[in-house]
RNA sequence: GGAGAGAUGGGUGAGUGGCUGAAACCACCGGUUUGCUAAACCGGCGUACCUGUCAAAGGGUACCGGGGGUUCGAAUCCCCCUCUCUCCGCCA
């Protein structure tokens, strides 16, 4: 969420900020600092309060001591009286506290200055495209027809042993997504990131601490008996790792990479948007993420996207990047970068990666913090980005790399699939 | 799932109702000494909020796993929850 010091010290800004992401913040702006101030005076009375009562306290502790009864019989109805009313007071503060906190929450983090204005999609900004668009045969056929004639990916079984969105991978299929998770793994790891594997279930707190929760309840599968919830990222796991920590300056920056499967609901979700491997309930991706201190967290934004490219780079695949438009900005993001493969014979681009700056959105929710030289403490910055999200590469591969012959595995991969064709 | 024990500052760990935001030791930071290193000695060493200030210093309050209660007063007593450990059961 955002600092409260900020919302009150430069209020207009932050309305007009939000405006970018098409939010209207200023009824929400004018309460919260309403509340806060309402906060603020609640507290100096409570503490004055609770001063008084503890020296009372200690007072009548002496009276004990010393044998006077009455004194401190006078004195303990005195702090008697004051209990009640630093009850009411303590009520109060809850209440507003509360209200606060779930004020603070709706609003949405601000967008960068270089985030343009839009409504949707279709105003995001290609900032950058590269690799040959692959020139298919007139009878080019979409990667869910090549799963099924080459017996790689069967969506029915899924249908029928779960419900739409969770396919099976068998056979060349299986090992293909086997080699694409090593291959980015491994890819991470030597651009220096620490290999994690993380729980699939998070609690509550960690749905907070990421944005998921309360904003996206929706989307997550929740298992109630437990009280948990299915991952829709790695993201949410590895950047709570950090949740109430305060790390040293000196570590910073961290880097983390995690493969897991991600569950989404997709509620809402229908059509073309859905076929094949282009929209699934459960599905694979490697996630890296980076925290990192506020004066860097750009540069290392432009690293990460570099990371993302290499991997299309030695995947063969062309593609290009886009700057989400305000609109299209995710609820805790300040910049995004999507990153998007053609698909040949779909003759679409599909998002494969998404890198991000939170800056201290998440910090700020979760309390990630380091200490400077001088023992300050500060909020650390959090990015993310999916290194790679493997549906919509795998939907990618089968379908530029189509031949007579059969499926084209690129170079980079041969060695993690141990054959260079599917037939 | 059953029975028991426990959770204190970065770590070890003392503390069973007031003098404890918390001993001691270790780690860490600064300094003195020293040819260098080490040792020794001295000092510092939690977080959040409020107040104060240009900034700070300073002052106040809360926090001893989390929440609630008893009491004038709780790390200390009571209740609930979470987690850890030991034993039994079950089991990939």
């Amino acid at each position: 969420m955002l600092e409260l010091q900020k919302i009150r010290e430069n209020k207009e800004q932050v309305i007009e900020r939000l405006a970018v992401k098409n939010f209207d913040a200023k009824e929400l702006v004018e309460e919260i600092i309403k509340l806060d101030q309402n906060r603020r005076s609640i507290q100096k009375q409570m503490d004055d309060s609770l001063s008084k009562s503890k020296q009372l306290a200690k007072t009548i502790g002496s009276y004990f001591k010393t044998g006077e009864k009455e004194k401190a019989e006078a004195a303990r109805q005195e702090s008697l009286q004051l209990k009640s009313q630093i009850k009411l007071l303590g009520e109060q503060s809850d209440a507003v506290i509360k209200e606060l906190n779930n004020k603070l929450v709706e609003l949405p983090n601000l967008p960068h200055p270089s985030v343009p204005k839009g409504k949707s999609d279709a105003d995001n900004e290609k900032v950058y495209q590269e690799g040959f668009m692959p020139d298919l045969p007139e009878d080019a056929i979409p990667h869910w027809e090549l799963a099924d004639k080459y017996q790689i990916i069967d969506f029915d079984l899924g249908s029928k042993v779960t419900g739409a969105g969770f396919p099976f991978y068998r056979g060349k299929g299986a090992r293909l997504q086997r080699a694409l998770i090593n291959f980015f793994l491994d890819e991470a790891i030597a651009a220096g990131y620490l290999e994690y594997q993380p729980p699939l279930l998070i609690n509550e707190a960690s749905g907070f601490g990421t944005g998921q929760l309360p904003d996206k309840e929706g989307q997550m599968y929740y298992v109630g008996v437990d009280k948990l919830y299915l991952i829709p990222t790695a993201e949410v796991p590895i950047t709570n790792i950090y949740r109430n920590v305060i790390v040293k300056e000196a570590d910073l920056p961290l880097k983390n990479v995690a493969y897991s499967n991600c569950f989404r609901r997709e509620a809402g979700s229908y059509g073309k948007d859905v076929r094949g491997l282009n929209r699934l309930h459960q599905f694979d991706k490697v996630e890296i993420v980076q925290i990192q201190h506020p004066d860097k967290s750009y540069d290392t934004l432009e690293e990460m996207k570099k990371h993302v490219a290499n991997l299309l780079r030695k995947l063969e695949l062309p593609f290009r990047i886009l700057r989400l438009c305000g609109g299209d900005l995710s609820f805790t993001s300040a910049l995004t970068f999507d990153f998007e493969v053609f698909s040949a014979a779909q003759k679409r681009w599909l998002e494969v990666s998404s890198v991000s700056n939170f800056e201290n959105y998440q910090a700020n929710r979760m309390k990630l913090r380091f200490k400077d030289k001088n023992g300050k403490t500060h909020l650390a910055h959090t990015l993310n980005g999916s290194a790679l999200a493997l549906p919509r590469i795998v939907a990618a591969l089968l379908e530029n790399n189509q031949t007579a012959e059969g499926i084209r595995i690129p170079k980079a991969l041969q060695s993690y699939t141990g054959f260079d064709i599917i037939n």
